[in-house]
DNA sequence: ATCATGCTTAGCCATGTAGCTAACTAACGC
DNA sequence: GCGTTAGTTAGCTACATGGCTAAGCATGAT
């Protein structure tokens, strides 16, 4: 059984909300203020800063405040063990796919001979 | 923003907790009975079945029941939103290192003239 | 200095979640 | 038929989460 990775759960966490997707997405085209990313979800700024700091804490996004404005932007690597995760689950299953087709195969030539 | 989707958030939901991230990477490897997931993780029958009925409501899994023995499957196709979605992310985010290139590219060319 | 703007914190509420125990049903083996 | 095994359901607990309001701080504009 594999190890538990809390980055992992923080991660998949981070995503299950579709705030923070949305956020995300718009982050991936660009840093954006916290007002320019709250007006969009129709949320209050205190719920928005909440869901700005699940994704900071998932290490999926960093701020930088200058003056009384705070800038977020993206840290898309943060994406790269949520990816390297899935295909993981994917080389395993494939890999059993290709066992079972060997398997069928040999079958196929034994009930040939 | 892009538009709500519910699966999204059932899938990177179920994927959030380490327990059902450990039994979808057992059964990417074969098929297995319910007691066969349960005793590695270390928790109750009930437990483990609410992780099940997770993931079964994700779509991740599939179960069928012979006699009193209720064997799991993986479904591999399911992750593929998940997938996609963090394709989309990367996809964007890297059309917009592109733009960033070409910007400073040009910039530089009319620097130099 | 005053007002406006942008953000931040604290606390509350309702709902959801991950674990458990207890009790039960159904299937299996002898 | 009886005891065992595999799974199921209901209910409880403690904690987490997604939303809100209220209040506050810091910065910017006039």
């Amino acid at each position: 059984m594999a190890k538990h990775d809390p980055d992992l759960s923080l991660l998949f966490s981070a995503l299950a909300d579709p705030t923070r997707r949305s956020i995300l997405t718009r982050l991936a085209q660009g840093p954006a203020k916290v007002t320019e990313l709250a007006d969009p979800t129709g949320l209050r700024l205190p719920t928005v800063m909440r869901h700005l700091s699940v994704l900071k804490t998932a290490g999926l996004i960093a701020t930088t405040k200058d003056g009384r404005i705070r800038t977020c932007e993206i840290r898309p690597e943060a994406l790269h063990p949520a990816r390297t995760w899935l295909d993981q689950q994917r080389a395993t299953w494939e890999a059993r796919l290709d066992r079972l087709d060997a398997f069928v195969v040999n079958a196929m030539k034994e009930r040939d001979q």
